[in-house]
DNA sequence: CGCGCTGTTGAAACTTGTCAAAGTTTGTGG
DNA sequence: CCACAAACTTTGACAAGTTTCAACAGCGCG
């Protein structure tokens, strides 16, 4: 990631809740238990002998280029991807053409929970950046968390997250207006860098403005010109895909605002 | 459920009263080993052995008249329900008023799954009419799938699934038109209820307007106005809620066809 | 230095929402 | 069992928001 400003404090946490502070880091080996992202990714909560264990499991790392496919919809399960560092996302496509971004995921976060139900993946994931992603066997994984109840736990945890997450999306595109939109995506992704130690307020999207709009379910010059309004009102300095977010509260505002 | 048509295949849907009516039936006790369901439910591919121990789990029953809720946003999270009979709905609301239906449930289907990420329910749920639920201790069920692999895969897949369908509902909120929509809710609830040994062309609709509108992120009015579309173009016979499909090919058309 | 890709902006067209009114069904209490 | 109220549904006319189409600007890359 190369995020305008660097990590700002040593991550770390799971959801906007929890808040943790890890001041050293030591060099990363293709291990959990010497992952700076342990905090944030699968590994939550296990004891250092559990760690081990599931050090066992994250046997694969898999390198990503820009516009690589992590996989593809119809491939078969096999792996729950975590990712290392990088930046990706998600899209579904229907026969007729149509298609939908249906997540951004970031560093610490799980890719593939999808396939699960069927055994074959149901989208496509895609790197956005380069990045690194740990390949972990499902069943696995499975194997694992009928033995570390902290671990199984956890687990169903992010899936449900999952779901939560889905459903605000649900409510985003079925309630609000495309400036609303906008903003709560903004504001989703800034708490999203904050967390990762980043800035919250000032970063690079990864994605291009035909992206934002397909997962925000609007067309690309409609984000467009919500990022102009945006700029006329001060909310925001936009320079291509850099952005400062100059006004949150303003931000916040708008998103809740009830419609008429 | 007073389906317009019974059963057109073996699948009792069992309740109390009818188990009363039935004296060749034994008495149904709170259990899902002589479940009528189960082979839709949870216990899916489980040995009668391990079908034992899962009953053990499935403690209690819980009987709810028609608006009355099942567990509300907010509420600590401690059971995740399965439906025996009966039909819910599920929503979320933000502060500034505004709400969403973020799905309608039926027979066989999981509820509470979104209570599992922070412990805490993230939405409502209402039953549409009378119904009645098993509700399954959460932490049980862990304990229980620690030990019964199959039965911890398969509530994975459940999880899973809940996964893909809400990206199913983000594809049509966030891509489709109007009638798109309608047409995609209605063949779904056809398959359904289909998959419940129920007509799959004439069932009645346990929601209104609105609740439909809501989940399609659709005003009521438009709601309408493509039921009233779908009538003058022979898809379907509505009679307020009770909907006959008369053409689901031009159904099918209608919900992929391009935009534009 | 120009080509291609991405992003911005404008005007017109289209879809859906809003407001309003009237029709229908359901539920309740007399 | 009827009458009335409340809730739900349908329909029309108009307004608002978003998309579509088109032209152009800016940036990055070869």
């Amino acid at each position: 990631m190369d995020q305008t400003q660097g990590p700002v404090n040593r991550l770390v946490l799971t959801s906007a809740r929890a808040t943790k502070v890890m001041p050293a880091l030591e060099v990363v080996k293709a291990a959990c238990s010497n992952c700076s992202l342990r905090e944030l990714c699968l590994p939550i909560g296990l004891q250092p002998e559990e760690l081990k264990r599931l050090d066992e499991l994250v046997s694969t790392r898999r390198r990503l280029r820009r516009g690589d496919h992590l996989y593809r919809a119809g491939q078969p399960f096999e792996f729950i991807y975590a990712i290392r560092s990088g930046f990706f996302k998600t899209d579904v496509l229907i026969e007729d053409g149509r298609d939908q971004v249906t997540g951004f995921q970031m560093t610490g976060e799980l890719l593939g929970l999808d396939g699960i139900s069927s055994e074959v993946h149901s989208c496509n994931a895609i790197a956005l950046e380069d990045s690194e992603v740990c390949a972990i066997p499902f069943s696995h994984l499975e194997g694992l968390s009928r033995q570390i109840h902290t671990l199984q736990h956890h687990f169903h945890k992010v899936m449900s997250r999952e779901i939560v997450r889905d459903h605000g999306v649900m409510m985003l595109l079925g309630t609000m207006r495309a400036e609303e939109r906008l903003a709560a995506f903004l504001l989703n992704l800034s708490q999203r860098f904050k967390a990762r130690g980043y800035s919250p307020a000032e970063f690079n999207l990864r994605m291009s403005r035909d992206e934002i709009g397909s997962y925000l379910g609007l067309k690309l010059e409609t984000v467009s010109r919500a990022f102009s309004r945006f700029q006329e009102d001060g909310l925001l300095a936009v320079h291509q895909r850099k952005i400062r977010i100059l006004n949150t509260t303003g931000l916040k505002k708008l998103m809740t605002h009830q419609r008429g």
